[in-house]
DNA sequence: CTGGATCCGTTTGGATACTG
DNA sequence: CAGTATCCAAACGGATCCAG
């Protein structure tokens, strides 16, 4: 078979976003990209996970995720609530105490958080050598 | 409980990392960090996605993955070759063909982003309407 | 066909200082 | 305690041109 008969081939089936979350909604845009887009950033998960036991408040939070500065924590958390992930709750006291917890959507998304969780635990050190081979072999 | 007693408690319950594949290895670095950090990106997973069949040459992943740009695909692809996920095969006819494929740690990695995908896919529509309605409580 | 190289606008995110 | 505001450097990523 010659390149054009099988790139032609190749066109015959749908390659694109045949997995659940990727199918396209007409306009390009798959679920799994909206949902990057929202908690695919630097430090989401990292907040979602320590919401998952407990609610937590700001400053305990800032302390938990090692090397969260505090604007990037205030950006993150309006994100995630503004996603409907996060909840948050104040209490008028002196001084003011600011609960973040996880809603229910919240928690849902933990399962598949998890599981990525999982994984990268398992295959870290599989990747890790992956790369030093890689960069030997560039070397 | 006063503040200092509740900030003693919760210092007495590890807070961070908890759960499975964020638990940091004594530099602060967690392996959900570093597996975010490789595929966390714009293209990496929706890439994975697309190789999960079959192996795909370039320009066929190009036309596959509506929107992504030739340079980031050449970049994409030779990150995820280089974390091992990813095999790069060369064909020397002319012209010449390249065909990318999963090695076994990419496919292992499928089914946690199969996950994700599938919640996007269930959830899309309720974070929308999350976001709707925050957006028009602030204004 | 499969890239590499370069340029350049956009976005991300840290540091710092200030407020109720 | 829980933010907000500003500044700024680095990284991300698109467009374009060139090459084996």
């Amino acid at each position: 078979m010659n390149a054009r008969a099988e790139s032609q081939a190749a066109s015959n089936t749908p390659l694109l976003h045949t997995a659940p979350g990727f199918e396209p909604d007409g306009r390009g845009n798959c679920p799994m990209r909206e949902v990057l887009d929202r908690v695919g950033d630097t430090w989401s998960l990292l907040v979602v996970i320590n919401l998952q036991e407990r609610p937590v408040r700001f400053n305990a939070l800032r302390r938990a995720i090692e090397g969260i500065s505090q604007r990037m924590l205030t950006v993150t958390l309006r994100s995630l609530e503004r996603d409907g992930l996060v909840a948050r709750t104040v209490r008028p006291t002196t001084p003011p105490e600011v609960e973040y917890a996880l809603t229910e959507l919240g928690h849902s998304i933990a399962g598949p958080i998890g599981a990525l969780g999982a994984w990268a635990a398992e295959n870290r050190d599989h990747m890790r050598a992956a790369r030093n081979a890689f960069d030997a072999a560039a070397a």
